[in-house]
DNA sequence: CCTTTCTTTGTAACCGCTTACAGGCTCCCA
DNA sequence: TGGGAGCCTGTAAGCGGTTACAAAGAAAGG
């Protein structure tokens, strides 16, 4: 590798003149600048990041916290590979890197039955990597750990969890104005009995898709009986166990809105072992717009979230915050409401 | 940040002793290590990693080449989500971290419509940032470029790509081994007309599973007529259209093994639009188990890949080399049979 | 008791880059 | 023509570690 001295030495300068050549080129003459340029060049030079980092604290890195919660090993992020594809382009655009920050989950975390991102440790790594912030990725039981991130002071944002703190915030989806699409959808095919299979009460999108349930149910003056509400906790059985539950009511609805498509395909499931028809007799709306969802029998109707789209609000609000910039509001991308035969 | 010197002052040692606690603990005195590891503890102390990786030329990162190519926007790793849990638990465990590098995707390389994973740009990465290693992930049309890595001489291990290089290897499946489980698996039910759909021809997992295919059923005494050989894409709708083909042949297949799993979900699809039951009049077979293959209808028979143990095979071999051990052989994963409702 | 060897420690150079500070020039204006 | 302002440039001091080398003391051998 060359080296900033070489170069100096070949253009017959001080290192001093080279680094400002790559660091603020207007301070430097315009003849030494296209020299240093060219040896530059020919030499194939390459800054080396460590020395960088250390003279200047930044490293260019931006941590990438997503640890699996042992606890539940069958758990999937529903779109962690347009997360990834968003957060990228976006931070290379900048010139920023994603580290994927990696502990071996501490056992004591684990013992209390604590998620396993671990603050103390992420805090550390970003220390002594300097990055510049973290994006924080749930994998379901995360929320209290981040936090606890979010106090510490550093540039964090958090994607579909809520957090706050000096330098923390987070992007999500619509989610209040999505789950109201999906019941003015419902309620414009002629529904009224309209229920719905929640998410977890602690997570943040889940309580958001119950209030946009609630709201919009209300405007179109439809009553939401209490055991119209039934919590699920975004997975494909608890799903199909509410619906079972829902199916089994004196007075059953005729649609339901699942806070995500894998509990919507637990629900078409209960459905079909109930030998009800989809959408005739029960009409299925989901939320995520997952893969799966246009593979089911029937298709599922859901609302796709801008996936990629999050990744990218999140790179651009941790990066403001990295630069300098004031703490960006907490984003919520638009939904958009996909029609397929589940509901008509 | 707490530094070595202030540990050196308070305990009244040279700063090479604290630092030799940390690195060579044994050629420091019982006492003045006790000492020194006592008062870290209580400072907090956190190694700079970016002096350390100044001064010692290795960051403790490992590199992740993961490009998605924008010319197939679609595209989705089958299994990275439990690749990247798997890689990630196997380096931390060594107390290394992933870097996911990010380029913004080389116009140049993208107008001559080549790959976006850019082997020049990496290998600069790697350098800058003192990286180990790197993984290659392919995105479907990487194969070129980390021929060029593997040549770079960077301790580098691809997964799913047929690499050669000085300090380069790979890591899969054992395909060859998965898909005559899967031939002897439909020959064992009773079929005799066995068709295959592969993979592309330059991609080594698919003519890898279409030797294992031709192997098996030689090993049967079975023939192979070439129109009972369909290549698509991996992707669905060429196993959709492979699988016409198929049907529509004077004497078609009762069976059909397809080298990903959403080519058989394809299959699937054609066999239901001509009016085949599915297991009876076509028994249909994957490769991959990815989450979806459980729940098509019917459901997937399939070879389930030990998708996380990738990862950790990958992890092992990129560290072997870093620490500067013999380059390890392509590593073929053993694969699993899962029986399910499309084959009997 | 003296020499050799081993163990432990400190000194200081170095990794490669950034940047505060100061000095030398040129330019402009009184 | 003297002096202040501005522009370029170089010197050198970090950033926070690692490690070669030397030295001092302790242990071992003859």
């Amino acid at each position: 590798m060359t080296t900033i001295r070489e170069i100096a030495q070949l253009c017959g300068v001080s290192v001093a003149t080279v680094s400002r050549v790559f660091n603020q080129p207007l301070t430097v003459s315009k003849e030494k600048r296209e020299v240093v340029e060219r040896v530059a060049r020919e030499l194939d030079y390459r800054p080396n990041e460590s020395a960088r980092a250390l003279a200047t604290k930044r490293s260019g890195l931006i941590g990438l916290v997503w640890d699996t919660d042992h606890r539940r090993p069958g758990w999937r992020h529903p779109y962690l590979q347009e997360l990834l594809i968003g957060l990228k382009s976006a931070l290379s655009a900048h010139g920023y890197h994603l580290l994927m920050l990696a502990t071996s989950g501490s056992a004591a975390l684990r013992a209390v039955g604590a998620s396993l991102a671990d603050p103390v440790a992420y805090v550390n790594m970003t220390r002594r990597h300097h990055l510049g912030g973290l994006v924080l990725i749930d994998s379901g039981s995360d929320a209290p750990a981040f936090a606890a991130f979010a106090q510490s002071g550093l540039p964090c944002v958090a994607v579909d969890v809520d957090v706050d703190g000096p330098q923390a915030t987070y992007v999500t989806s619509d989610n209040v104005g999505g789950a109201a699409l999906a019941v003015r959808h419902l309620v414009a095919a002629g529904h009224r009995r309209i229920a719905t299979i929640t998410g977890p009460r602690a997570n943040r999108p889940a309580v958001d898709r119950l209030e946009g349930f609630r709201t919009a149910m209300a405007e179109a003056g439809l009553g939401v009986p209490p055991e119209y509400v039934v919590e699920g906790d975004f997975y494909r059985p608890s799903g199909q166990a509410a619906m079972r539950a829902l199916i089994a009511l004196p007075e059953p609805p005729t649609a339901v809105f699942c806070a995500s498509d894998e509990m919507a395909v637990g629900a078409l499931l209960a459905a079909r072992h109930a030998g009800l028809r989809v959408p005739d007799e029960l009409a299925v709306v989901g939320f995520d717009d997952i893969e799966l969802a246009a593979l089911v029998d029937p298709p599922l109707t859901t609302l796709a979230q801008d996936k990629a789209g999050i990744g990218v609000a999140a790179a651009r609000a941790v990066l403001t915050m990295v630069h300098g910039g004031e703490k960006p509001e907490p984003a919520f991308l638009p939904t958009k409401l996909v029609v397929r035969a589940s509901s008509r």
